[in-house]
DNA sequence: TGTATACTATGTGTATACAAAAATAATGTG
DNA sequence: CACATTATTTTTGTATACACATAGTATACA
């Protein structure tokens, strides 16, 4: 799809970040990505200044760039805020979805539903990702879309270990996300907004659910002398 | 205040294009913009890079830049947006403001009323932005801030008209808006969201009449003959 | 006269070379 | 041995030169 290799590189760096591969905070190397692409460090660091527009890295004087960070405060901010964004997308993206977008939106599911059931995480997440984004395009609001990509960056960040279930209860998850999804398709093309906006606030629930537990996961046991004392009967 | 030369053209070029001075639509040359800062094209392209990623240019491939431009689909969605932002950024200053952005507020706004009071239109729109600008960042949310800055980008350019007063009416209006930055600023310091909310609204509708007449003007007189008559009679 | 094609001019994209700043290693001194 | 200072290396920032794409213009031909 990306014609150029300076495409290809804004493209490549984007899929790395949001897949973790490039973990939050690391710094970036000018020269080593420009052996990765093939290409020299102008138009590299094009690419670098374009990914701090878009929110995907951050730039300091003198000192490179680094992989956008997600410190606690703001995690904070993103789970009060994102409900908030996903609705009103929704609902806009009711309103002025075209015909074309929908086709668009049904071959993404498509391609969500295939990742997901494989339970390959991260192309799962990516998907996921480009689903929730298609939903932004048709909201053809570019003042929310701006606010929309940069909460989708940390949500498909912290989503990756949703679709590489643990336990068989989590494999229904991620089943029910797919019909979520396949609902809200529905609700968008029948230009139903009240019922999208109810369609993503439970979808968002969901996401939620699993992303807590992420940030908080269970507290490894407490008793730790028994631990010791089994582990010596061995 | 800044320091470096690319970034002097970076706030000039921000400045000039909230001013109108460069106006909606416009191309951008490079090479005559280096020898106005004064640079070689390659960190002018990085400057423009940026000012694609904070929506004040549109870059097109092997075309160069041009200034964001203003169409009616999107400032339909810009009247939709803006109370809804800037109402949740207002309330979020209020929780996470601290006492040295209030101080700045305070001095953006003397510097405000300052320009406003002279009709100093151009300074007074600067200044405006200036000042909702440190709103947007005492809300401490990076995802709604870059909504925030789409939008502000937008209203600063259909304000240019407003502090230029045509007639004795609308110097109440300018003296309006003073008074409610002072109550937004006491609002935000005593951390009273609610209220916050409500001044913000008030501002925005006070703005958006303003804004509107600019976008639609009264309509010229419809009874060309009897103009045609009247001249004819001099 | 209309259209297609070649040519030219202008402007954008990329690579390389060099300058400047920061990080790191090495050395000297108390 | 700790610390400060200097030298060295690494990395970032900028300028220049050239390659490439597009737009505009002129010319040839139907």
């Amino acid at each position: 799809m990306p014609r150029s290799t300076k495409e290809t590189c804004l493209a490549d760096i984007k899929r790395r970040i949001l897949s973790t591969d490039l973990a939050p905070g690391v710094d970036l190397d000018e020269v080593s990505l420009c052996d990765q692409y093939g290409m020299s460090r102008t138009p590299l660091r094009e690419v670098l200044q374009r990914l701090q527009g878009e929110g995907y890295v951050e730039l300091a004087q003198n000192r490179g760039a680094k992989v956008a960070s997600m410190d606690v405060g703001v995690l904070r901010t993103f789970f009060q805020t994102a409900p908030m964004v996903y609705a009103n997308i929704a609902r806009l993206a009711c309103e002025n979805r075209t015909a074309r977008q929908i086709d668009r939106l049904k071959q993404a599911q498509v391609d969500f539903t295939k990742a997901a059931k494989a339970s390959h995480a991260g192309e799962a997440a990516l998907a996921n990702h480009q689903f929730h984004g298609l939903i932004g395009e048709m909201a053809q609001n570019p003042y929310l879309l701006a606010s929309l990509a940069r909460l989708q960056i940390d949500h498909t960040r912290l989503s990756q270990t949703f679709y590489r279930p643990a336990a068989p209860s989590e494999t229904l998850l991620v089943l029910k996300a797919i019909e979520q999804h396949d609902a809200m398709i529905s609700a968008i093309e029948a230009r139903e907004g009240s019922l999208a906006i109810d369609l993503t606030l439970q979808h968002w629930d969901l996401s939620r659910d699993r992303m807590e537990r992420f940030v908080r996961p269970d507290p490894l046991p407490v008793d730790v002398i028994s631990l010791k004392d089994r582990r010596n009967a061995f």
